[in-house]
DNA sequence: AAATTCGTGTAAAAAATTTACAAGAATTAG
DNA sequence: CTAATTCTTGTAAATTTTTTACACGAATTT
């Protein structure tokens, strides 16, 4: 049993359900904090039915017994906290927000590490490493996540850059060689400037790395195309989660290439930080 | 019972408990996972205890029997996938790694978001609201988030800087006027430079809020600490999680802003929202 | 060295879950 | 439209699982 889509194999379920089961499955989704620290006969009360219906209720959707439902339903719960209502909404009060802005975050990250392509990735790393130049092209809020891209991989030793101007990055692009890499990162994945910098990577023999959402115009034009898809919250128009979820990907990239780089890699990062003591006070 | 910290709880308790419990704490330790599908019975004889051993051990970890144990350690596995060993290591597959990734990320925001002081952000966020200019500084990869940071709080209708240079740091802080605010983000807590600017924020007048380690240099000489302890991977060198949980901190206190500024800032952000969309292909 | 406290297991009781079965509702075929 | 069959649901019993009560042995203190 897996537990993370349990809700959601209720809901596909719901069809296919006994009357009275579908009773306990109305219960169960709309408590489903209250249920796990809920009996058989608790829920079998609460739900209007008797306990042997809970546990037909529990096999249909996949469970071996109740107890085995109750705690997939807990995992579940757990990995998605606030889940089904993370919108922060006006009366909220900080401790709310705080931890739904949190949650939000969370929620994304999950979602987003089980939908990355794995091969992409591998690609991804091997291009970068091979190439001898890596850039990093994003705009707006995807600017910010370019400038992290740009420090961390400086620090592995890669030649890199970043740039959120438009005229820089069709410069810099005319001047890259063939199997350099530029890494195009996009939250709308739908950029005009964006797409127009990529267009002349390419023309150079230049390797686009795209992260981007799936089925964009920028993901569809690039060389390698990294899926990323983060609902927002509409409601706030600030990127939110997205980015961070970009950041990770950029971590994952980062791991991949350190670990293809080997242990040599070590000693000079072991150096870097030694520098940096430097300029700390004690 | 709040199963965020049921392990730690464990580990803490482990010298008051009695020699046979310590047994059982240390096969739960060992194997949590595991034990999830487990009753008394086996992890009695796993442990090589008796069963009323185990209870006991499961009220002096505080939970109320041996259910409520197994479920707040379910949610706690659930919440924290790869507890235990999130450290990337060579023999790592790009899915494995990618994982750690991610894991060690969320794990990282689940700790930042039970420590967080609520007031502390309050404060900052009344703070930042009656600020004539706001400014963000940073070095190294907390420059990333310093720019995001003024990214989006620009977006707020927030008069912002971000400032990754010493030198136009000190500049523009001497030119703060009273009850200006400066955010300063650090990793290390204890960046030389960063301690100097702040300084000179302070004679101006200005109000300092700190995102860095609890405890740190830079955390006590702020007006307002907001402290943020992300343990990294060390063997890497470079900070991983530690400035996503920066940002989600900084996205906390642009939801804060967002709020007490009201609807008459949904509007704008709309507007925005709409120039933005000219930019893009359709 | 004796007594008292503390720690642990055995065995019995209680609680909770699951199974078996039967009664009633619904549906379809005659 | 009625009868038969199938499907649905609950009652009650059985089983499993957890918890409590108690007693015995070890350890510690006076």
């Amino acid at each position: 049993m897996k537990p993370a889509e349990l809700t959601q194999t209720i809901s596909d379920t719901l069809p296919a359900l006994r009357k009275s089961e579908r009773k306990v499955a109305d219960f169960v989704l709309k408590n489903p904090m209250q249920l796990i620290r809920m009996r058989i006969v608790d829920l079998a009360q609460e739900a209007e039915v008797s306990e042997p219906t809970v546990v037909r209720f529990c096999r249909a959707v996949g469970c071996h017994g109740f107890q085995d439902f109750k705690l997939a339903l807990a995992q579940q719960l757990a990995a998605s906290p606030s889940y089904g209502q993370i919108a922060v909404t006006e009366g909220d009060s900080t401790r709310e927000y705080t931890h739904k802005v949190f949650d939000s975050t969370i929620d994304t990250l999950l979602k987003v590490r089980e939908s990355l392509e794995i091969e992409r990735l591998d690609s991804a790393v091997a291009a970068i490493c091979t190439a001898e130049r890596v850039e990093f092209y994003g705009f707006g809020a995807s600017a910010a996540v370019a400038f992290d891209a740009q420090h961390k991989f400086f620090r592995l030793q890669i030649t890199s850059a970043a740039y959120s101007d438009p005229h820089l990055q069709n410069m810099s692009a005319t001047s890259l060689h063939s199997g350099d890499v530029v890494v195009a990162i996009s939250q709308s994945g739908r950029t005009r400037a964006l797409i127009d910098s990529m267009e002349l990577v390419k023309q150079a023999g230049g390797i686009v790395i795209a992260i981007a959402p799936s089925g964009s115009p920028i993901a569809r034009n690039a060389s390698i195309a990294i899926e990323v898809d983060a609902k927002e919250d509409i409601k706030i128009y600030t990127p939110l989660s997205s980015r961070i979820a970009h950041l990770a990907v950029i971590d994952v990239l980062a791991i991949g290439v350190a670990k293809k780089k080997g242990p040599q890699l070590q000693q000079h990062l072991q150096k870097l930080q030694e520098g940096l003591a430097s300029l700390r006070s004690p």
